[in-house]
DNA sequence: ATCTTCTAATTGAACGTTCATTCGGTTACA
DNA sequence: TGTAACCGAATGAACGTTCAATTAGAAGAT
């Protein structure tokens, strides 16, 4: 149906692609293999040269993509400059990676409201543990936040920004980069150690 | 099945609790209509003698849980007391209705990040417009919030106490009084006029 | 009280469709 | 000449939905 950039890269990452696009587009129901197969230019049979099943295929598109998220989220890191300035640019990237990919966007809140994320914990992106977690920990080590538990600070943190990037794509406008800041600055006055 | 108490009420309400636990339980996905109704202790045919489809069954069930949630937010709300005060108590009893109905919880994040959300936008509570909205209007109106959009500010504080009640039901742990007021705080001192 | 009649509620087997997966055969290429 | 990539029709299971038949219960008549 389409032939995409991706094509040159290989098949693999075509029917990745063709996966997101089509859960975005129709959710988790509406993407059967025989979709997927025709939008990524692919015999069905194909498919199953690359991901061992449907599940499977779910299962490593999302730590691709939140491979992808790891990246665009810490691009730019200088561990030279202070932790509030490297905590925001951490928090506008991501902003700015769901407002460029809605697909990634919407997969992964479905994802992580399905029980894949229950039945599959294990399952993850190790750059993003490596790049995004870490600096989460340092400042948590290093006392720039409240006084609480990790896995309660990151879900907060991702669920303003997330917010903040599906509203924008819903309402069709564009947040000013003031606006974005104040985004930001929501989140650091609520969490920073007051 | 299990015969439940809600059978006493009707199948009507047993069909639609049978689907909430089994969406918990396994997914959109892993709930089809002859498990429903097995769980439910109803016949499959009986289920379209009160629902059209199973679409508008999920549908149906979206207001009748969010119904239930706006009732339970606005438990003891007394426009009496301050601004700072009824707010604080929606945002606790917010977080005990999550903890305490964990399957309603688990249905309606997956429910939002479906594509059910995006096409069917005006199904939605009365009940929550009338109760919870209004509070945050009137809190916006007023001057105590920052100059954001609403539509910003309330996934913002969905986002922090959903992580928070999933965090407690995940773990198993139980958050004191102080923990839970720790949270609320978090988003207090993100949202309110600095 | 008993019988009659009508409607709403309920049943579950059957139907038709959709879907994930398989597999025997073909092509590309090293 | 051998191996990996690729194809797409065929398969069988699962699922949402239908429907002809049965039961429950209410309303009305005797």
């Amino acid at each position: 149906m389409n032939v995409q950039l991706e094509d040159i890269s290989g098949k693999r990452v075509a029917v990745l692609n063709s996966t997101l696009a089509l859960i975005k587009e129709h959710g988790f129901h509406g993407a059967p293999m025989s979709l997927i197969a025709k939008h990524a230019g692919v015999a069905a049979g194909t498919i199953y040269h690359y991901f061992d099943s449907k599940e499977t295929l779910i299962l490593e598109l999302y730590v691709h993509v939140k491979d992808k998220l790891a990246l665009a989220i810490s691009a730019g890191d200088d561990p030279e400059k202070s932790y509030k300035d490297r905590f925001f640019n951490f928090m506008i990237n991501q902003f700015h990676f769901y407002v460029e990919n809605e697909n990634s966007l919407f997969f992964l809140e479905q994802y992580m409201s399905s029980p894949f994320a229950k039945n599959f914990p294990e399952r993850d992106s190790q750059l993003f543990a490596d790049k995004v977690i870490t600096l989460f920990q340092y400042g948590i080590e290093n006392a720039h936040f409240r006084n609480i538990d990790s896995r309660l600070l990151a879900p907060t943190i991702k669920g303003t920004l997330v917010a903040a990037a599906t509203f924008q794509l819903s309402e069709q406008i564009v947040f000013s980069k003031e606006d974005i800041l104040e985004v930001v600055n929501i989140i650091w006055d609520g969490i920073k150690r007051q």
